[in-house]
DNA sequence: ACCCTTTTGTAAAGGGCGCAGCGTTATTAA
DNA sequence: TTAATAACGCTGCGCCCTTTACAAAAGGGT
């Protein structure tokens, strides 16, 4: 006897799915009227309005009483999705500095918290500023740790299935440490860990630079060089995680690109290497000769992966993030040139604008598809947070 | 105003979807009866009983009178999907000959067309052949052309939206051809043109080397060197239709990785280029000296595309096809000492299992996909072909 | 030969839901 | 004040699925 394999739809589940329908009109879009609803879902308008009514009762809407922009006729009551039922937070575990987010549902952010760190800490040390970041991010929003629906935490290296970056890591001691079960102590709703290039990459399609496409690549360009991969829409994990992680491979030179510009002749003595990096793209925009060589030549080697991952997946849109990033004029013209000299088709390059928050955003954007699919997936639950 | 966004399910839309369910939990399942249809879906005996009726006054379902295997009780009825009322064929037009294949909605191979073609052939010629193999199909099988549901064609060469192989194709004069315009005159279904690699992968996964796996690089090795790249159980074409192709990079050395076996030193002279890699690894395996070497090198410049491709999708596993996979007793066992050393998770390597067929049966796998999603995706039609 | 058990086939009753239609209500423009 | 407009809200209708019940068709045992 074969599994149950496709399940039935009954009565019940019809309204559970209007309903669904009816949010998911909703959700994005200013107040709207039932009539409005139901033109958008195709659902009656009586209908539509006793779905409504209920989704009112449980919480799920609000009423906006009518303002005097109607122009004729009875002023309509709007309906307003109630965002604020539930929050997520997003991390971004960095070297030096912990980035805390925390958003309602539509993502619209509540409160930021930033928090040094140093580059040295060991594990648990990190962990306690993670602690600190989210605490002060509820603090700072009254709210408990309970109407937290979803926690994503981004950190550097490949991340499994587990949610443990057993392959390497940059930060020290960290391949031991599971931060889902660190937080599970004081929070019970659904927690993921994931690699800060693709949650970059995901922020980018979601309020960054790639907006408009569902085909991206995303190379994160700093002293480590990472990606982050968008296809048909959605972020690709590969079977263990490790997708992206093409800089592992010799041959394409993005473990030493840095290293041109760290070596620059011209680089003056005492500059600290966090520090240099920002120096050489200065000096080659003024001119600097050494410099320019050295971000030619660091342009030359990121292009050899970047034409890699181009010609693997034809993204629409690569988006240039990182902290180099922020001198993609010195960089994103002669990457094109290589591309172009390389790739069968040249897709469009863009720069990051999301800046140092791009994987915080994306550790949020995580959290909320994290909610979606299981508040909005098959069927609509009680407003509540949802169990781990 | 927003258009409409999610479409709200009506009753008569329910007793759609519960009939698609049926259908769905029939396919691919031996002939049930109403009441184990019933379990599957988790719809109510007498509701599915008549459903069931409807599926077969529509010509979806057919009756299988009881047989004898029933145990004890009333024997039931048993409907088996009438996988007959629809056919597709597939077709793989290569630079030797043109193979045809037509099947049943289960992909049931219903007729085998191969035909050869001069390497050499101008575009009509070859399309030519294309008509020839496909008109054997349909005159092996005694189907009109009215009752083919989708045809998918199989080239060499990256293939855009449009079905062009606007980019480049080893084919003579084949980038100025558009296969999908010239079967339209005889054939009114949907017709869709693809590259090979593509659909060889399609086909390991459906009936080849990987039907577990949702992660898959297929490498296509021989006299061209070729990927085709399944993730998440999707094949991904990329923006413009040209994932894959990482060939194109100077840097991986698949262009030059065949002429290791084509330059081996102990070739004997007069053996035709076609026929030199078989000869080479012939040679390898009965120990001669300067074979191995060139299979050795021939493996090692196969290993760093493949690499690029592994370390970018982290596929769960590597399939090796193509003309040179009957010879991957010789190739997989180095080619994963390679992957070894640079990739962060070697996925398993296997090697195709469908030969020659693979394209072929890809393109009608392709076919049948595009049957599903316009048959027996959103509703449930009438049985008859869709409409291009 | 008969009855009992088991399972299928079929008919009837019941309930939920969305839809169409129409009267009611609230507001603006004249 | 009246007409026009558009949202609100109630009632009856039809459809679909479910539950319940009963008849029909086998096999096995007495």
């Amino acid at each position: 006897m074969t599994e149950q394999v496709t399940t039935g739809t009954d009565v019940n589940r019809m309204r559970e799915l209007n309903a669904l329908s009816i949010v998911r009109a909703l959700r994005g879009n200013p107040p709207s009227t039932v009539t409005e609803l139901a033109g958008r879902t195709g659902l009656s308008r009586p209908g539509t309005d006793v779905i409504v009514q209920g989704l009112v009762a449980d919480g799920w809407l609000t009423v906006v009483e009518p303002d005097g922009s109607s122009v004729v006729g009875r002023p309509a009551r709007r309906y307003r999705f109630n965002a604020g039922t539930g929050h997520v937070i997003g991390v971004d575990v960095g070297a030096h500095k912990v980035l805390a987010i925390l958003a309602d549902l539509d993502g619209a952010v509540a409160w930021t918290s930033r928090l040094p760190v140093d580059p040295g800490a060991d594990p648990a040390a990190r962990l306690t500023v993670v602690d600190a970041a989210i605490e002060e991010c509820l603090a700072g929003t009254g709210l408990r740790p309970d109407e937290i629906w979803a926690i994503t935490v981004g950190v550097t290296g490949p991340v499994d299935a587990s949610g443990r970056t057993t392959l390497f890591t940059p930060l020290p001691g960290w391949a031991s440490v599971n931060p889902p079960e660190h937080l599970a102590a004081r929070f019970s709703c659904p927690i993921q860990v994931e690699n800060d290039c693709k949650l970059a990459a995901l922020a980018e399609r979601w309020q960054g630079a790639a907006r408009d496409a569902d085909d991206i690549v995303y190379v994160q360009a700093g002293m480590r060089t990472g990606a982050g991969l968008i296809i048909d829409g959605t972020l690709r994990r590969g079977y263990g995680g490790a997708a992206g992680e093409l800089g592992a491979l010799r041959a394409v030179r993005w473990l030493t690109a840095p290293s041109h510009l760290e070596n620059c002749a011209s680089l003056p003595a005492g500059i600290d290497t966090d520090d240099a990096a920002a120096w050489v793209f200065n000096a080659a925009r003024a001119g600097d000769k050494a410099a320019r060589t050295a971000v030619r030549r660091y342009t030359r080697d990121l292009a050899v992966g970047t034409a890699a991952l181009v010609l693997t997946l034809d993204p629409q849109v690569v988006v240039l993030g990182g902290g180099f990033s922020r001198s993609a004029d010195l960089i994103l013209d002669q990457l094109a040139r290589e591309l172009g000299r390389t790739c069968l088709r040249v897709p469009e390059l863009r720069a990051s604008t999301l800046g140092a928050q791009g994987v915080a955003l994306g550790a949020l954007r995580l959290a909320l598809n994290e909610v979606d699919a299981r508040v909005f997936g098959v069927g609509l639950l009680a407003p509540a947070a949802p169990r781990a």
